[in-house]
DNA sequence: TCAAAAGTGTTAGTTCTACACCCATGC
DNA sequence: GCATGGGTGTAGAACTAACACTTTTGA
């Protein structure tokens, strides 16, 4: 490395260090993000992903569950559960007006839609339709198209699918998942066989299929597998991109 | 975001951000890795990643291009050719132990092995087998492994195998490049005819068949196509991980 | 003439796709 | 009953894996 001698932490202008969360969720067949209005300056009343600076003694995944658990207003063992993931980090000199901001940015999984409490500091925290996103501060646009994408990317070669769902869950709400993420419709039969014959994809759960929803037949409950990976894949139609 | 009000970028101890870079080749059917030994400490006269700090006005793909081009001594229209992709930020608060350092690293693909100069400023730098890869600096081993993971990955489903592959190659070199990568032989006929019918992997160069690697009929030379996608993937046997 | 690598062909097995069809439940 | 969603079956298409065979070069 390029380390001047006698390197001082203090001579140059000092990075700030963030985390930005894209926080996605599936409630009735939509995909829903996370948002907060912000309260001040720049972009204040703007919409923007939630976030906040990194501490001086705190990786960034911490900061990252500390800020889900913020905006959220779940319990720290409910937010321990989910699925974070580091997506990417944004570095573009001028992407803060005020100084030199590094955001290290996170997408969250999360199950079952609870509205959010306002987050204990600032403004309103909502969750909002995919497609009906405004313009968001800052680069949010950029991490919440690159967030989704990765999304769509990872449930094809990944069992990322059930981090969407509650605990237990119908192989129903599974693919209305795929279905949402990806805005095409899937063939039922060929996706229950294809999830089912993956092994470690998704385990039965014992007893009574119990039914989830209002009409049609009761459905059987499944957990999500020991595996991570999908060998082979689950291709989305076409391979096309949304 | 928490923004505590008036907030004064020097309240904090600041952050450091730097770039690593996990350069790879294929020489002669072994994956390879550019390191340089550092002259100072922490860690003076062992390897680490080749890497260094990101300026105040510069993004860190920037840097991550800049200190390519040092290390490698290429010139700056050949670095800017080259496969360079983010890969992930570490951010632990003990990983440097003389001050908070967040560090950004980029996976480069290079074609041809050029022996480095050995940097303008520092120590050596020395393309080293990746299996005879000694204990790194800092968390380097760890960055180094997650790169070679994501690129065996990436090589299933997109077309990056031609960045390890000079302008004009031959399938035989290309398949060279999966089978180094993967730890794995793979069949010829059927690896040709894969690459041949995905659309806008490879385009054929006009002109008779060249290149005759030494014995063995002269192969027909490619380049890179259009697509970035594999669709459908080009799968690795028994899906292993290595 | 032999070894090595390119390139073509073929076949059996597997997986995927697109349906048809029956089942259990709420209204 | 009937609409709705769960679950099973199946025939054809598409793809993959394995291997036999020919071609063209260097030594």
């Amino acid at each position: 490395m390029n380390i001047p001698e006698g390197y001082d932490p203090r001579a140059f202008e000092p990075f700030a260090v963030t985390v930005d969360l894209a926080v996605l969720t599936v409630r009735s067949g939509r995909l829903h993000v996370l948002l907060v209005q912000r309260g001040q300056e720049p972009y204040a009343g703007t919409w923007a992903l939630p976030g906040g600076f990194v501490l001086p003694r705190e990786s960034a995944g911490a900061a990252a569950r500390r800020e889900l658990a913020e905006e959220t207003g779940l319990s720290d063992a409910t937010v321990a559960g989910l699925h974070l993931e580091q997506l990417r980090t944004y570095t573009e000199p001028d992407r803060d007006p005020r100084m030199r901001v590094v955001s290290v940015a996170y997408t969250a999984l999360v199950p079952d839609p609870p509205e959010p409490r306002g987050g204990g500091d600032a403004a309103e925290a909502r969750w909002l339709p995919y497609d009906e996103v405004p313009a968001l501060a800052f680069d949010h646009d950029r991490i919440l198209a690159d967030a989704r994408e990765r999304v769509g990317a990872k449930l094809e070669y990944t069992c990322l699918a059930t981090a969407f769902c509650p605990p237990e869950f119908t192989l129903g709400e599974l693919r209305q998942v795929y279905e949402t993420v990806w805005g095409v419709p899937l063939d039922r039969p060929n996706f229950r066989r294809k999830v089912l014959t993956t092994p470690g994809f998704v385990e039965a759960v014992e007893g009574p299929p119990r039914r989830t929803g209002g009409r049609g037949k009761p459905a059987a409950l499944y957990r999500a597998g020991e595996a991570t990976a999908l060998h082979p894949p689950l291709l989305r139609p076409e391979g096309r991109s949304a």
